[in-house]
DNA sequence: GGTAACATGTACCGATCGGTAAACCTTGTA
DNA sequence: TACAAGGTTTACCGATCGGTACATGTTACC
């Protein structure tokens, strides 16, 4: 009934893949890190790859989580809480331990699009897409499903930057873009 | 005095490792794609890191000196050559091969900021970054470097969406943003 | 106390990893 | 014709890869 073992190694495997990625991180070095056998490790998961993406499901249910409910607590205004995007994921930046995009990583070392790591990292994309496409419909403006991909746009933008320079300044720059696209949709949609 | 084999090698290495990924290119895949021995590799270069890191910037040469010179046949005006990147990266989106951001993914596979490929990258960026400011500072646009920032923010945004959800949409979508952007800091500057 | 479920450590598998040794072949040039 | 430069093939190195076999605890429940 309760969930222990088999919960513990998915996420202290998140935790390695995340920090060490998925290619270098063997499995003796997950054994190592998760504290699990690697017999119990193949008794849960028939393949390394099946592993990484309960992973990524995993890291899929924590982030969406933890974004939409930060910028609910942000701001109560639909159209405040797109902006609010970015402030969270300024916090992100600042967190210890940041590393940019672990969905990124994954559609990056499994490119091949049938490949069920990269569908995985496609699928993320598109919930939050869509969460911040349903926002901006609540918030009234117009043509929210291009609102909600282009601020998907610039929150993977801000990530891949802050990431390769090293540096959490986009998080800003996002924001400053959002703001403007908010302000011009909101215009449309009263004009 | 002529290029030859060790040219020809990079090149043909630089092809191997966008297709494939650079973890999983091994040596013997390598010898295989390049038709150049193992043993001629080693001659030209230390390690497979090393031969990593030529070929990227055999590509940072290739891809700025492309999407530079192509922005510059698409629009005379500085102000429309920083639109035009977005029309340069929708044709290349739609180019066969086309796989996303050699950087981003190499950026993903060496995550230590010390580490001679993710500097390889990292300068990359700032590259694009820089020459975006420049365009920006002959509009006569208002804080050129921050446009300059936001607009390498736009492009990586678009390669990664478009990469890891297999549509080429996001090449537009950033161009739209793009001209708000811009719109924006030219009625700064002249306001 | 027996037993089934689930965990463990150890030892191993063939394949592949990045990298090297050595002997041979093909050039251009003095 | 000699020779050095740069290429090749073949074979190999130890280490690690993902994955398995097997025998040994530990725990909960009847």
């Amino acid at each position: 009934m309760r969930p222990t073992k088999r919960d513990e190694l998915v996420e202290k495997a998140t935790d390695a893949f995340y920090r060490h990625g998925f290619q270098a991180t063997g499995m003796d070095r997950l054994v190592a890190e998760t504290g699990v056998s690697k017999t119990s490790i193949y008794k849960h998961f028939r393949t390394k790859e099946d592993l990484i993406v309960a992973t990524l499901q995993l890291r899929d249910a924590h982030i969406r989580g933890w974004l939409f409910r930060r910028i609910e607590e942000l701001a109560s205004d639909p159209r405040d809480q797109l902006v609010a995007i970015f402030d969270a994921l300024d916090e992100w930046f600042h967190e210890p331990g940041f590393q940019g995009c672990m969905f990124a990583k994954a559609s990056s070392e499994y490119q091949d699009a049938k490949h069920p790591i990269n569908r995985e990292a496609s699928d993320h994309v598109v919930r939050l897409s869509d969460h911040f496409s349903a926002i901006a419909a609540r918030a009234g403006l117009r043509d929210p499903d291009a609102i909600g991909r282009q601020l998907a746009l610039l929150k993977e933008g801000a990530v891949a930057l802050a990431t390769m320079v090293h540096d959490r300044r986009p998080a800003r720059e996002a924001k400053a873009i959002a703001i403007q696209l908010l302000a011009a949709a909101a215009t449309e949609s009263s004009g």
